[in-house]
DNA sequence: TCAAAAGTGTTGTGTGTACACCCATGT
DNA sequence: ACATGGGTGTACACACAACACTTTTGA
């Protein structure tokens, strides 16, 4: 293993773009950083691998330390390793793709950040590091796991409207769909089930409540902390 | 940057799956390690990476340098730091996945490899670390790639006829296509141009020759050594 | 009774799939 | 002349897109 003792070896963190969908925004969680570089600047949560700690095991961690949010959807989305991207030297981060349903959006910022809060996709402040192409890979896969997956559903809470669901996937694409056309597609594939429940205390007709079917769940791939 | 000094930084490699049709065969490029660990052993070409040396440029070197392959479609494909993947200690690697054409199947082994062979993946050796996970891996993303985008044409030389094309798809999916719906969605999505060339010399009616029409390669998102 | 969102079908268009025979060349 | 792969069209099923009115509740 001669380029160990020849080359030192780079520090490798871990960086989360964490989703989630307030009303008819969607949102990513940012951390304002407490030590330089970047004193005071907006990054997305993330920190640096331990020894001995599986790079899924650093996400997830560093998450909750950072924002105190768990249980959430998480898959690996890219590595970044420019070796310029981080001013104190050689470090490569592996970056990660989560979300989270907008019942559970409490952030609370810990030791390493100075404040946690979301912001808008539509309206991120000035982000440390190459945190901002980060966040555009993410929201690339995010439109393209939507399309081809039914991870929207991490995006809602265990029960919801099928008006709820439409209203994710238009903010995500960013235009409107047909109600008709939408209803017949998601009934179609069945991955949605009725609860029998409705919404109360709404000031018009209530909507039937759904939630995501046990048996597709499973069938989804992901990892859950 | 507390943890520098904290923790030992994990080393930091890339591994490449590099891919070809030969006749029939969906390959992979092997190579045999010449030091310990898994001395002998079969494993996909890969190594370090320099201090100042971007991720994809690591890559390209190391394949070129173990197998003297270039020029070629590369794109990461995935990260795998499980603290035990490799028994000298933490080890992270940034696998990629590469795909090249057939004529340009010349492997030659270097310093760092006793040998550098090409292996069909129905017929796989013992490899070593978790290099049989990581070209798993890279199998379902080439079929993911093959139904989503034109990278079918990296497999190919530069001139082919629709049914070596065909022929691609067919390994790759592992079942045969009908011939004239295959021509069909081809033809329709304009993304080959007649050459006006044929093929000469073969003992049946000549076949046209085509080329992946520039336009659409520009669209492509491709990483070129 | 009004406002506000829920819920519901039909029709046309395009895309994918199944299927069989003649053509051009070398031997 | 025959063997070998090259090359071509039609019909059916299904998925997607466009489109407007009635229903149920709270205020």
């Amino acid at each position: 293993m001669a380029h160990q003792y020849i080359y030192e070896n780079p520090s490798v963190t871990v960086d989360i773009v964490v989703f989630t969908v307030v009303g008819e925004d969607l949102k990513v969680a940012l951390v304002k950083r407490k030590y330089a570089p970047f004193r005071g600047r907006w990054v997305i949560p993330g920190g640096f691998v331990r020894a001995n700690e599986p790079l899924d095991d650093a996400a997830k961690r560093e998450l909750l330390e950072e924002t105190n949010v768990k249980g959430i959807y998480l898959e690996q989305l890219y590595t970044f390793g420019d070796p310029k991207r981080d001013p104190r030297g050689r470090v490569v981060t592996i970056a990660y793709f989560a979300l989270i349903n907008s019942s559970n959006v409490n952030l609370r910022a810990s030791s390493d950040a100075a404040e946690a809060r979301w912001f808008s996709v539509k309206g991120l402040p000035e982000l440390g590091f190459d945190h901002k192409k980060i966040i555009g890979y993410a929201l690339q896969r995010l439109k393209y796991k939507l399309e081809y997956t039914t991870v929207a559903f991490q995006l809602l809470p265990r029960e919801f409207t099928l008006t709820e669901l439409q209203l994710v996937y238009e903010i995500i694409f960013g235009k409107t769909i047909d109600k008709r056309n939408f209803r017949k597609k998601i009934l179609s594939l069945g991955i949605v089930e009725e609860t029998g429940r409705k919404t109360e205390d709404v000031a018009h007709r209530p909507a039937q409540l759904y939630r995501f079917s046990r048996r597709h769940m499973i069938l989804d791939n992901f990892i859950r902390s």
